[in-house]
DNA sequence: GCCGTTTTCGGCCCGACTGTTTTCAGTCG
């Protein structure tokens, strides 16, 4: 059992017992206790007794003895005797929006409803107004909450989020009155995923971009309009909450509903610690009635002793003790990137040709593209034999000479086998600058051998990226079981770059990793996988994650100059 | 269930909004 499964229990526990209708404290500490597990930072199996959780905040002797016998005997008693004693369609109706515990328990006892489908039929029949508290709104709203959940499974790819998000800033920010507009919540700390999105104003006339943000041609209802916070639902199936401020709460507000929930708790418990108030308000002396006048999330920080925190590393992962010390990392930015790798052509599954590539990336300044076709074994994506990539190769060096501030690199996407190996002889790698390596069959490989796949693969000496390091699609597909910790261990040790894809569906390697790879010394490289020339964009998406990640420019290979990537590609041959 | 540099008992973040109510409970972030 490992940390995530862990944590996944506990957080059920804390759903269950609210389910039960248990005091909610004793629910919150099962969820505390939940995130704590996901972020400990020592191997499960190093916990032997209860004294060995001594000292870690949220686990008391109670939870740590049910951590033991979890990860002693896969079991829990507790948690199974909780489960049986519920129907298992219960937590499923959670997924409502607009629809938590006590409702569900009161369906459940009064009605016998046990599951959506039935809630859904209870709710057709009017048998929802009979109950206490329950009335024909509540009863619509959920009906309307059901369809949601069957259009949309109730979360969003960033990308997606993000475009409809920049497309609503781009029309609200012209509307009279507005003085503000951003993005808060967890696109704006750039999550993989997620649930809605968070729009924060101050406005002169609030209520003229309320009118607009309404009326808007992206909604497609309106979920509450209230005077400082309304909510619609876009036709793409996402929410969207807007929340208007005053100009002197903005900072504060902006902080508070970027979050994350975690960051947001250990920083008010930093501010009480310090003799202050903090809420989305501002920052409050001890019993004053105003707020410390401060005017940029800067200055807020400033006040608490801490330097600035990018919005994407609020995520409670030691960024609060790092500033507070001044070593947060200086974050790689988008003018950083000084070219790409990892581009498909039209040899294989891509549609923009070597040339289109060339030409595109002298428009974007861009130093040089690393051209990563598939090879053979993906035949799915008419991947490339010998000699149609000895081919391309030709062409690349034609186009080579001609071009002047373009450096085209000649590289291959090499399937790993299942037995590890490559997909090509060593007499035709040995022609290639760069080799990237990725899983793309057998994805239901036992852990253990496909840990040693890619390993093998890794330990290849033309192995020099490896790819989509899991294979995960977010919303999707898991990734495969792998042991993240020896790939990492591998790459450090045989200088294998490991990629960070920027696909929207993969953001593979994950944040949490990129942050262990660098750690370990491993670089990253930052590939938008691209087949058309608009994916080069996603490199945007990428750049956001590897500074989630804690990435600096320097462990990042393509912020290197085309001389230097060169340079690193050849000693790696 | 967890926690404690005023506490080993009595707190635990808290405000907006909705829908149900006649002053509040539930949900959400």
């Amino acid at each position: 059992m490992n940390k995530k499964e862990l944590a996944a229990i506990f957080e059920e526990i804390a759903t269950l017992l609210e389910l039960k209708g248990e005091n909610p404290f004793k629910c919150n500490a099962y969820r505390n206790a939940a995130r704590t597990i996901e972020t400990l930072d020592h191997p499960l199996d190093e916990f032997k007794d209860i004294s060995d959780f001594e000292g870690i905040k949220g686990i008391g002797s109670s939870i740590a003895e049910k951590i033991l016998t979890l990860v002693r005997t896969g079991h829990l008693p507790y948690y199974d005797e909780l489960k049986a004693s519920l129907p298992e369609g219960l937590m499923g109706m959670l997924d409502i929006p607009g629809f938590g515990p006590k409702k569900a328990r009161a369906v459940y006892e009064k009605l016998g409803v046990a599951s959506v489908r039935e809630l859904e039929y209870a709710c057709r029949e009017n048998r929802l107004l009979e109950l206490p508290g329950f009335g024909a709104k509540t009863q619509e709203n959920i009906l309307k909450g059901i369809e949601y959940l069957k259009k949309a499974h109730g979360r969003f790819l960033l990308h997606e989020a993000r475009n409809a998000a920049l497309g609503l800033l781009q029309s609200l920010k012209n509307i009279k009155g507005v003085k503000h507009l951003e993005v808060a919540g967890s696109l704006r700390r750039f999550a993989n995923t997620v649930k809605d999105i968070d729009i924060l104003a101050v406005s002169t006339n609030p209520a003229s971009l309320v009118d607009a943000f309404i009326s808007h041609p992206l909604v497609e209802e309106v979920v509450a309009r209230g005077e400082t916070k309304s909510s619609v639902r876009l036709t793409m199936g996402i929410n969207v909450d807007l929340r208007i401020v005053t100009e002197g709460q903005f900072p504060f507000a902006l902080m508070y509903f970027t979050g994350s929930k975690a960051h947001n708790v250990t920083l008010r418990g930093r501010a009480l610690h310090l003799g202050y108030k903090l809420n989305e308000y501002g920052l409050f002396k001890r019993d004053a009635k105003k707020s410390a006048r401060l005017n940029s999330e800067e200055a807020i920080f400033k006040r608490l002793g801490l330097t600035y925190i990018p919005p994407e590393l609020r995520e409670d992962w030691g960024e609060i003790e790092a500033a507070e010390k001044g070593t947060l990392p200086h974050l790689i930015t988008q003018e950083d990137v000084k070219g790409i790798i990892h581009a498909h052509t039209n040899y294989s599954d891509g549609i923009a040709t070597l040339n289109d590539y060339a030409v595109e990336a002298t428009r974007r300044r861009c130093e040089y593209i690393g051209i990563s076709d598939h090879s053979r074994a993906a035949f799915y994506a008419n991947g490339l034999s010998p000699e149609r990539l000895l081919k391309q190769l030709d062409e690349i060096n034609a186009l080579n000479k001609k071009l002047k501030n373009v450096r085209l690199f000649k590289g291959i996407e090499s399937d790993i086998l299942p037995d590890g190996s490559l997909d090509y002889p060593d007499e035709i790698l040995e022609k290639l600058e760069f080799v990237i390596a990725s899983v793309h069959s057998k994805f239901k490989m036992p852990k253990e051998e496909m840990t040693r796949r890619i390993i093998k693969a890794m330990e290849n000496p033309h192995t020099t990226i490896l790819g989509h390091p899991t294979g995960r699609l977010l919303l999707g597909r898991e990734g495969y079981e792998l042991d993240m910790g020896a790939i990492i261990d591998t790459a450090a040790r045989h200088g294998v770059i490991i990629e960070l894809n920027c696909q929207p569906l993969r953001l593979d390697l994950d944040w949490r990793n990129v942050r262990k790879a660098i750690e370990a010394g491993v670089r990253i490289c930052i590939s938008p996988d691209a087949h058309n020339l608009e994916e080069l964009d996603f490199t945007e998406l990428g750049v956001g994650m590897a500074r989630k990640g804690w990435c600096e420019p320097h462990h990042v290979l393509n912020t290197l100059s085309a001389r230097d990537v060169e340079k690193i590609l050849q000693a790696k041959r």
